[in-house]
RNA sequence: GGGCGUAUAGCUCAGUUGGUUAGAGCGCACGCUUCACACGCGUGAGGUCACAGGUUCGAGUCCUGUUACGCCCACCA
């Protein structure tokens, strides 16, 4: 216990107390404590990009919002810190920041450096090429540094975290968790591997799945193109249009729809396509749309998503172009003409811009391209449009083939309360638009690898049929380096031997284990028992589909359960013209010059005037309003505890049985709130009730508090009792201010402390708000006379509810600095004052 | 095209199950060095609750439709 400064001050708390709160371990974990007392988080762990924005502090301050008032109300609160290291981000942070590229053809060369320059590359720059391994060790370098940044912004915030249950999702443990997982879906047939078109970025060069795809309008035009019709039969040419002229070489056939009477005789007959002379058959199929271009399209494999589905609906032959570097390939496809040449090895746009001479030379582009704006397929992080190649890849069961799985998990997220409600729509739409199962092999280096090997027959060909398998104690595995039982190194890629899944695991297919990442699936059953299932999952809404959605899946799979009870949804930071804040203005505005600019503190307040679900503008007017709520808090404190304190007794006087009933109502409206994952309310309700405590009951009762005696006692007491359950219905918001003021009365810390509970208090709230308002008519009067407050009031009559008043109208006399006559009288409200003589300005 | 959400003061937002005259903060205006606080205090001005119907004694709140904006989804030739 220290004293009460003479000068409170907000600055140096978030130092001074996080390491408090560190060395006394205040947020650690009891890990004796039951299922039932424990309220567990599975945290989202940040992606350590590099990149730190507002909307990490936006929603990370809800969680931990919930988190403090979860431990104010007894329990045991299993918040662990993670960090998402895995994957994509990584790489391409890698290869930017040191200006380097795999090459898992390049030897492994350990003592290979970056520049001394890195980070500041130019674009244009050539990034050298190096091994995977180094690569790999540079993944881990950086995110190492990236997550010391985050550990520290995260706790300047006041996350009250337990960082010793910290967990990643690239270490041993998160490979063994992955890998295991991954086994035991493939021995229940939930895993399962397949050749087929497969949604390709050209750029990564690695297959990516249905929840990583976004729309991006984009410019292109309609070509008309002439197909021709058998001659020997007498048919007449048939006119196509399409955006992709380019896939001409790829054209396996033409559909319309069969009820089009237009294209019905031409159902079973071929035409030969234009430059490239191959004979494709007209087929007839429900999904060609009459309305659309001339109502017949070409089918290519693949131009699209729709390409595919009539090539395996309609059986169609493969013509393969477009190779996975995005390349036309060197050779054409078996019969398609001569005029290929000169596309192999092209690009896609240069490809374009070739067939559309060459056929405007043949004569057979019909007319000028028409440009038109339409929506075309991205990977999320991709630069440019996805392609679609045949490969084999593995296939996690979600649903999207299986009505009865699709349908369990729907039922999963009803099971789920959601904050707020209407979010749980959004999680059913998605699963119910599923149109095939989860893609969860990539073609990347920084990743899980995939725990399966292969072997070769004795012509060397992989035998993909029956995959050699690890034991669940051998993991984790690294199949590229280490060889399957029952082999040595030396048979790696001989025939007879065995070669290694190349691939890894989508970062989501580790990213949807965080609860048995963190909680120690089968590494710690104990540990795992009391936090699975969880209490909240808190994450943003734009991952429904990735994050909760996957999640909820393994969970379904593996432990026939819910992953957790509670699902949190923070909305997203809009700048001042309310769009979703971009990035380059986020950075604009570092969050830790932000927290450092206006305080902890005042930054969560903001934070928390964010309702869950519900986007919100980056304001700093709020932040400053939250600054002066902190500070307003140290001064009122000062306040309330400048007084010695009085011996215990009763709260006698009917002002402060009115504020402490005040209080009562404020505690159970902030806990029926908070109870309710409200935060702003419960904020909102505790704020109203602070700056009336400071602008009338203060106000009303200084005269008395500084006088001796049992009325001037009572004051004491309600301004004491008052502050400490203000000071723990605050503690979840302003954890520094709160805390800082509790150390100069009070033991231990405030954020160890029981929530405050709504007691009966024999008192009439009326009593205070009557005789406030009366109060405010004297302000109000000596503000019209633009006088000082000081002003004496020679005489005052009062209309209003007497009862009330008259139990107030010592502290009213006093407070409104009456001097005369104070005459109160039943009746509608209304005040008549005489004013006396400013007095003399103080020198 | 389907789904979800939003629309209240110049700005940011409350408004619980329909109930007097619709609230707060910021900003603005006018004042006040009042002994917790100038990182302060007081007072005030400011709203056709997006629009049109409907239910009701009574609608910001419920119903129907419309508009605008945002997000998600959709087979994108």
């Amino acid at each position: 216990m220290s004293t009460v400064p003479d000068k409170p001050t907000l600055d140096g708390l978030e130092e001074r107390w996080n390491q408090v709160w560190q060395d006394d371990g205040v947020y650690r974990f009891d890990r004796t404590a039951e299922r039932p007392e424990v309220y567990s988080i599975d945290t989202p762990p940040p992606t350590a990009s590099g990149s730190l924005h507002v909307g990490h502090v936006f929603s990370y301050t809800h969680t931990d919002l919930i988190a403090r008032f979860q431990r104010m109300r007894g329990k045991t609160v299993f918040y662990p810190l993670g960090w998402d290291d895995n994957g994509l981000p990584t790489e391409r942070r890698v290869q930017n920041y040191y200006g380097v590229r795999c090459d898992p053809s390049v030897a492994y060369d350990a003592s290979w450096q970056p520049p001394a320059e890195s980070g500041s590359l130019k674009s244009g720059h050539r990034q050298v090429p190096i091994s995977r391994r180094r690569f790999v060790e540079l993944c881990h370098d950086l995110t190492a540094q990236d997550e010391v940044a985050f550990e520290a912004l995260f706790l300047r915030l006041g996350l009250s975290v337990d960082l010793t249950q910290s967990y990643e999702t690239i270490g041993d443990k998160a490979r063994r968790t992955a890998q295991r997982a991954f086994l035991r879906s493939l021995a229940r047939d939930e895993a399962y591997a397949v050749e087929a078109p497969t949604l390709w970025d050209v750029d990564f060069q690695t297959a990516v799945a249905q929840a990583e795809l976004e729309d991006r309008d984009m410019p292109g035009a309609y070509h008309r193109l002439t197909f021709h019709g058998d001659p020997s039969g007498g048919q007449a040419d048939v006119q196509i249009e399409t955006t992709r002229p380019e896939l001409l070489p790829a054209c396996v056939a033409l559909v319309a729809h069969p009820d089009d009477e237009r294209y019905q005789p031409l159902f079973g007959t071929t035409v030969t396509t234009p430059l490239f002379g191959v004979r494709v058959p007209v087929l007839a199929h429900r999904l060609a749309q009459p309305d659309k271009g001339s109502g017949i399209a070409m089918i290519c494999t693949f131009g699209d998503t729709t390409d595919v589905t009539w090539w395996r609906e309609l059986d169609l032959p493969v013509r393969t172009v477009v190779g996975r570097d995005g390349r036309f390939l060197a050779d054409p496809p078996e019969g398609v003409g001569a005029p290929y040449e000169e596309l192999a090895g092209k690009n896609v746009k240069q490809a374009q811009k070739r067939v559309v001479e060459l056929l405007t030379e043949s004569g057979e582009l019909v007319g000028e391209p028409r440009p038109i704006q339409h929506p075309v397929k991205f990977y999320e992080k991709g630069d440019r449009p996805l392609e679609i190649v045949a490969s084999r890849q593995w296939y996690l069961r979600n649903g999207g083939r299986d009505k009865a799985l699709r349908d369990a998990l729907v039922a999963r997220g009803g099971e789920l309360t959601w904050h707020p409600a209407f979010m749980r729509s959004r999680y059913e739409n998605w699963v119910e638009g599923l149109n095939g199962d989860w893609l969860i092999s990539r073609q990347r280096y920084f990743g899980v690898a995939f725990p399966l090997w292969y072997r070769l027959d004795t012509a060397g060909e992989i035998v993909f049929d029956d995959p050699l398998i690890p034991r669940e104690d051998e993991l984790p595995i690294d199949p590229t380096s280490q060889p399957p039982s029952g082999f040595t190194e030396d048979q790696r890629g001989v025939a007879g031997g065995f070669v290694a899944d190349p691939d890894v695991l989508d970062t989501w297919a580790t990213s949807s284990l965080t609860p048995q990442l963190a909680g120690g699936w089968e590494d710690d059953p104990d540990l795992f028992a009391r936090v699975f299932p969880y209490d909240l999952r808190p994450q943003g809404h734009d991952i429904i589909r990735t994050w909760l959605f996957s999640t909820v899946v393994r969970s379904h799979l593996e432990h026939d359960s819910v992953p957790w009870t509670n699902a949190a949804l923070s909305g997203w930071i809009l700048d001042p013209d309310r769009k979703k804040m971009s990035k380059s203005k986020g950075n604009v505005v570092t969050p830790m010059g932000m927290l450092e600019q206006h305080g902890s503190d005042a930054v969560r307040y903001w934070a928390a005037g964010g309702r869950l679900g519900v986007d919100t503008a980056f304001d700093e007017g709020q932040m400053k309003v939250g600054r002066r709520l902190a500070v307003k808090l140290l001064n009122a404190s000062k306040f309330a505890l400048g007084f010695p304190e009085a011996p215990p007794g009763p709260v006698t006087e009917a002002v402060d049985r009115a504020l402490l009933a005040g209080l009562a109502s404020v505690v159970e409206q902030a806990t029926v709130a908070f109870d309710r994952y409200d935060y702003a309310r419960a904020l909102e309700v505790t704020e109203v009730f602070f700056w009336s405590f400071c602008d009338d009951y203060i106000e009303l009762v200084k005269g008395r508090a500084y006088s001796q005696g049992p009325a001037a006692d009572s004051a004491n007491r309600a301004l004491r009792t008052t502050l400490d359950v203000l000071l723990r219905l605050f503690a979840p918001v302003l954890p520094f201010a709160t805390e800082e003021v509790w150390s100069w009365w009070r033991e231990g810390s405030v954020h160890a402390q029981p929530w405050p509970t709504a007691e009966p208090v024999d008192g009439d709230p009326d009593v205070l708000r009557a005789t406030a308002r009366v109060l405010g008519e004297v302000r109000k009067a000596k503000s019209a006379a633009k006088t000082t407050q000081r002003t004496p009031v020679l005489r005052l009559a009062v209309h209003g509810p007497k009862a009330l008043l008259a139990q107030a109208e010592a502290d009213l006399r006093n407070a409104g600095v009456v001097i005369g006559e104070l005459t109160l009288t039943d009746g509608e409200h209304a005040v008549a004052l005489e004013l006396g003589e400013a007095p003399p300005k103080p020198s």
